[in-house]
DNA sequence: GCTTGTTAGTTACAAAATCAACTATTACTC
DNA sequence: GAGTAATAGTTGATTTTGTAACTAACAAGC
């Protein structure tokens, strides 16, 4: 049996499907980042994730942080306790709920993320510039939109 | 210390930054159709897209998926052998090259994709009336683009 | 036709993700 | 305030992935 594999058999095409393109951009476009992150300071993804979050505002909590980037608490537990190991981090239990702690970074994790927080901002205005600033605007936009992060 | 969260500290703000939009965007659109072929039919996402590579392609090799999907050949191996077991496809042995094996889809295996076929072209669909018949079409673009599926 | 290199696919082992059960603390209710 | 439910976070068991080494078949050079 030879076969176009170009021509469709029905009327579904599987790389128009909207889960399969968003999968294999963010996969492609995670990549080169991923290398910077992962070479330079054996981080894996949730740890950056969660670096970037205290870098990015401050003081949170492994609850907070999970709930805005949607990582599940045991990866965000585990994340946390990496970072602290390498002292890029430091926990301080909350005096009025003692269940909970407040999560910040030390000098070595505050160097650390402004250092990736450079590269990412590089890698960021690299994939921007593949289209115009209407159209990235827009590809933004639409993206939070079906992240629902509006 | 107290800090408003929507605040950024510096230029950088996280939630703006391509990779991270893109892999929040496919988490979430994947979630709702992923429900699907791992409630009805138990399977991995791998798995599916496998599936969905024969079924919508016809007959392939297992090298061919991987290079289309850009899955890895273990990963695809082990997908493969999954969908044997289930009985969802078929190896057969290519006469002019012994290591090779063409896979296809069994009825079984064909049954099962014109039913996910069904629930993913509705999907689409949906995410899609989110945006304008233009800006769906811009988004597709873009992210073949990200992908470097062009 | 024999050595060397390459390719398709599998397997074994290590790393990571997922899910459920757990501890410690706080909140609610009577 | 004792008992029950809820919450923040951790830990352990299972599943899935990733990496490297492997087998089997083919290709090229001599």
């Amino acid at each position: 049996m030879t076969q176009d594999k170009s021509a469709k058999k029905d009327d579904f095409d599987l790389q128009e499907f909207l889960p399969y393109l968003l999968n294999r951009a963010a996969e492609e476009s995670s990549l080169e980042f991923q290398q910077v992150y992962k070479d330079r300071y054996g981080m894996l993804r949730t740890e950056w994730r969660v670096l970037f979050h205290l870098g990015n505002y401050g003081e949170m909590t492994a609850k907070e942080i999970g709930e805005r980037a949607k990582i599940h608490k045991t990866k965000v537990s585990r994340a946390v306790s990496k970072l602290e190991q390498r002292r890029y981090l430091a926990r301080n239990r909350d005096t009025s709920d003692r269940r909970v702690e407040q999560l910040t970074l030390t000098s070595a994790g505050q160097t650390v993320y402004r250092d990736l927080r450079l590269v990412a901002e590089a890698y960021d205005t690299k994939l921007a510039s593949l289209f115009s600033r209407d159209e990235a605007e827009l590809l933004r936009k639409m993206l939070r939109r079906l992240a629902h992060m509006n």
